[in-house]
DNA sequence: GTGAAAGCGCTAACAG
DNA sequence: CTGTTAGCGCTTTCAC
């Protein structure tokens, strides 16, 4: 009762021809008379023939996959980068295999090893940490098997992949200056994980421009996030609650925006008034609510695209490039009034 | 100088045995000698074996991977379906294509053509729209080849397919119904879709209240939107600069619901006080930012797993169902203050 | 320009 | 319990 597809067989049966035939018309390939073409393609539609991509695969030992691993589907930044990513992947014919990683790296352990069972032609990673001994290992013998990896956002100790990252630093410096320009003196900070280079960096950017403008930076001022929601609300709740709150906090990451946000709100704060804030990322819903939340961002779903970009180039290249190729994206730096120096400071 | 993946005949000969014995260890199939075994698993770890999956769907005719098509990767309500979708998938392990419409009938039909190529297991799709006939022909045309699909939260005219849907009418019936008791007699919708089953059914829960308390519905206080944020934020504003304004507004999704929000916030209004609002779908960006804004809701990323379990099912059985299932999650109502009637109105 | 045939890596009878 | 062998559907020499 339930209908098989056709193979390769059938066609060239149907349209008398050898399958040799009916594969080079099926890839546009050498030349082949306008009369076995068009007799193949007569029978293709005929019996609606759709190749089996995986005999393909197999035949040519490559496959027209490429994995994306992200920490966390949930969070906006990623949907981002995968509408980015999956875009340019179907303009150019490629599959995207999605692997969620929960930011565990238990999990991210199991994905990578599930992964190696498809024969992908490439792979796009925020790796979960930037110091797992194994997810490097892992990622590297994919290289080595000339599957390109590249690492987006997050970094990993290893020159020999590709990656695209942004001007954290620099971003985040222009931010806080910008606070301190303003008329900010007593500005907090709200960190990401520090074993990241985004937490890193943005921390540099932070501790930079007090640096060179000679801010004082008192240790409370200073927390230790984790780009979670909760974790944020807790610091920034903590430090509006301090004797000698900040007038400005920077926070590092969207998640850690809205937990600023909750807390601000659940202390009765006006933002922009009673307490200062530039977050890392832009938040669409914020920019919906008329919220005005001032912050350093940067084109997401372009860093996606830019992902699955230099995946395309090293498709293209034959030799595997030796260094990997570090693709830096600006980060703009947006104000729209929460930075503002309060006139009740 | 790029790594070779290790192939079965290498692992047969490195333990000394055949193909068919390594095939049989890695497959925990029939017995095999305890000596066996273990000399291939040695040899499985020696050179880092793991089996080709595309050769192995190519000889098994089937594949380990399913596809998830969504409208907009973007939307929360879909990255939470995917999580669900996912975490299910790879428990079982199964590998999860992503496709994104972009809510375009045609990127729909690209799509769809491109999965055939795939010898996917199975599909859970949202489809784009609930009329279109070329889908609703290749959908049915992936059925007839025993890949099951089942359609999640928009539906189709046919029956055959598998569905996870919830209990929108009954759900938006009672927020309405809430509404009425509490007091407010101008009630205005934004409604979704008329063509899609959720758009008509959320706005039949809204008429069925208002009709069974006879409620008065002007015309001017149904809006026709199309869940999204823009056309939505329109519509609300235009209600609230009605000469006779609505008490409430019931918004029909998410992103309707945020539209609400951009008007109400930009006209000034106080949320509860000036204006009432219950929206479809709850939304955790709303909860951190203390919006309080009531909600009928349904464990969004349950529907994934669902529909996903439902994938699994179809694949146990053996014989594919005549008549496919319908399973309906049923909907909440959160009541967080955004509904009540104000002492203004 | 076209066909025959040898793989791609693995599974699954079928014999032993 | 284990090996031999014939596919799975397609690509790709290599002759003709």
């Amino acid at each position: 009762m339930s209908k098989q597809e056709a193979n390769i067989y059938e066609i060239a049966k149907e349209a008398g021809v050898s399958i040799a035939t009916v594969s080079r018309v099926m890839n546009h390939s050498t030349s082949v008379s306008e009369k076995s073409r068009k007799r193949v393609m007569d029978a293709v539609k005929l019996l609606n023939y759709v190749p089996n991509s995986t005999a393909r695969s197999l035949s040519t030992s490559q496959s027209m996959s490429i994995g994306v691993v992200v920490p966390d589907i949930d969070n906006p930044f990623f949907s981002k980068i995968l509408q980015g990513v999956t875009l340019l992947a179907e303009e150019h014919g490629y599959q995207v295999l999605l692997y969620n990683t929960d930011e565990s790296v238990e999990k991210e352990q199991k994905v990578l090893r599930s992964m190696r069972e498809h024969r992908l032609r490439g792979i796009v990673i925020t790796p979960v940490s930037e110091h797992s001994k194994e997810t490097l290992v892992q990622l590297r013998s994919f290289a080595e098997r000339s599957i390109p990896v590249v690492l987006l956002d997050r970094e990993l100790d290893d020159p020999c992949f590709d990656r695209v990252v942004t001007e954290d630093e620099d971003g985040v410096y222009r931010a806080v200056r910008s606070l301190i320009q303003g008329g900010h003196r007593r500005i907090a900070v709200i960190t990401g994980p520090q074993q990241s280079r985004t937490g890193k960096e943005r921390f540099r950017g932070y501790e930079r421009a007090m640096e060179e403008f000679r801010v004082p930076m008192p240790r409370e001022y200073i927390r230790y996030g984790d780009y979670r929601m909760q974790c944020a609300y807790e610091e920034a709740k903590a430090l509006c609650q301090l004797p000698q709150p900040p007038t400005a906090i920077f926070s590092s990451n969207n998640m850690t925006t809205y937990g600023c946000l909750k807390a601000i709100s659940e202390l009765g704060l006006r933002l922009g008034e009673d307490i200062s804030l530039i977050g890392f990322d832009d938040i669409d819903a914020l920019n919906w609510l008329n919220y005005n939340v001032s912050v350093v961002c940067r084109d997401v779903k372009e860093m996606g695209r830019r992902a699955m970009g230099l995946l395309l180039d090293c498709f293209d290249r034959e030799t595997p490039a030796e260094e990997g190729h570090r693709e830096v994206l600006p980060a703009e730096l947006i104000l729209r009034g929460s930075e503002r120096y309060g006139h009740d400071l």
